[in-house]
DNA sequence: TTGAAAATGTAGCAGACGCTACATATCGCA
DNA sequence: TGCGATATGTAGCGTCTGCTACATTTTCAA
């Protein structure tokens, strides 16, 4: 049991940084397998199945984005400023990766394709969760809401970025932070 | 010449139905030839490849949108109202399947795939101009600058939709509009 | 009526896909 | 030393992918 769990842990890892740079069109079992430094064959012995396999790696690539989160964690501060600051930290080639590859794992979620689904909302409950802990909000009660609106409009100015529009988001939140 | 274009037009049509209800999975060419009533060697008979057939049936869809949105045009109203009359009106069924093919296509166009690139910029500077246009603003210089960023929001509270946080995505809005 | 052009059918290629059957190798323990 | 469990390789199945070669039918004008 032991080495079949190093290799899978192992593998894991280096599936990961794989999905980070390919996307999901790098997620099928060859690929993943030569990713990992084996073949399919034994990738499919270390897991269930390929969504055994593509839910353990995307639940790594979450567990990254949360430490990195954590790491760099700002002091609470308003709406905008906290806007602000996480989309010019989004500029990061560290996380750019990250973004897309959510950006994929949501519209897959939309289409109800398993197990993204799952776990698009988790990664979603990461977020919501760290947004509400550093907004400065003057009505608590509206903390969890305005977190989910800080998030909606990030991943929003991802998305404009994403088709090609990345100028026009950072024009929308340079003038949003003015007001 | 007359019935290729014929068909080609008809085609396209069909395949813009059948790419609203199924998704990116459904854009093989057999299944779209299916949707189409014909079979893969006719449909590139009437387009050049694979790419012109998917660039097309993209191009209707984002036609169809346009009219929609350009029919329910509703008079220029502030930010909030705008963002709240929008996303309201993207509970309805017949706009859903856009939202979620619009999804899809940013993220694909995130990876850099074409066509959904270009058509994923198109459409979105369609998006923005006519968000610009029913926007109350007070700086006349911020109107290109607020549209964008109603549009990142409104995209965002799709993604928030589509991995199962629809709830949270309302509840936002609600709490944003009553500031 | 004939003949060229347009339209369509049939069949297949070469590669990827998820997955599996079967054989073999390697290992720790009795 | 041998034996059972763990680990790995090889080969393949059946299906889907975009695309094409070749043959055939249909259409319309001269």
């Amino acid at each position: 049991m032991t080495i079949r769990a190093d290799r899978r842990t192992d593998a894991i890892s280096r599936m990961a940084d794989h999905l980070l740079a390919t996307g999901l069109v790098g997620s099928s079992l060859r690929p993943m397998a030569a990713a990992a430094g084996t073949s399919d064959r034994m990738l499919l012995y270390y897991f269930a199945d390929k969504d055994d396999v593509l839910a353990s790696t995307l639940g790594e690539v979450a567990r990254r984005l949360a430490d990195m989160l954590e790491e760099g964690a700002p002091t609470p501060m308003p709406f905008r400023e906290l806007l602000a600051v996480l989309w010019s930290s989004m500029r990061s080639p560290t996380l750019t990766p990250y973004i897309s590859l959510w950006l994929e794992v949501a519209a897959a979620s939309g289409r109800g394709v398993e197990p993204h689904r799952r776990i698009g909302g988790a990664i979603a409950d990461g977020f919501l969760a760290w947004t509400a802990q550093r907004l400065l909000v003057e009505d608590e009660a509206d903390r969890p809401h305005l977190a989910a609106l800080l998030l909606s409009t990030f991943d929003g100015l991802a998305m404009l970025d994403a088709v090609g529009r990345g100028g026009e988001a950072d024009a929308a939140v340079a003038a949003w932070v003015r007001l």
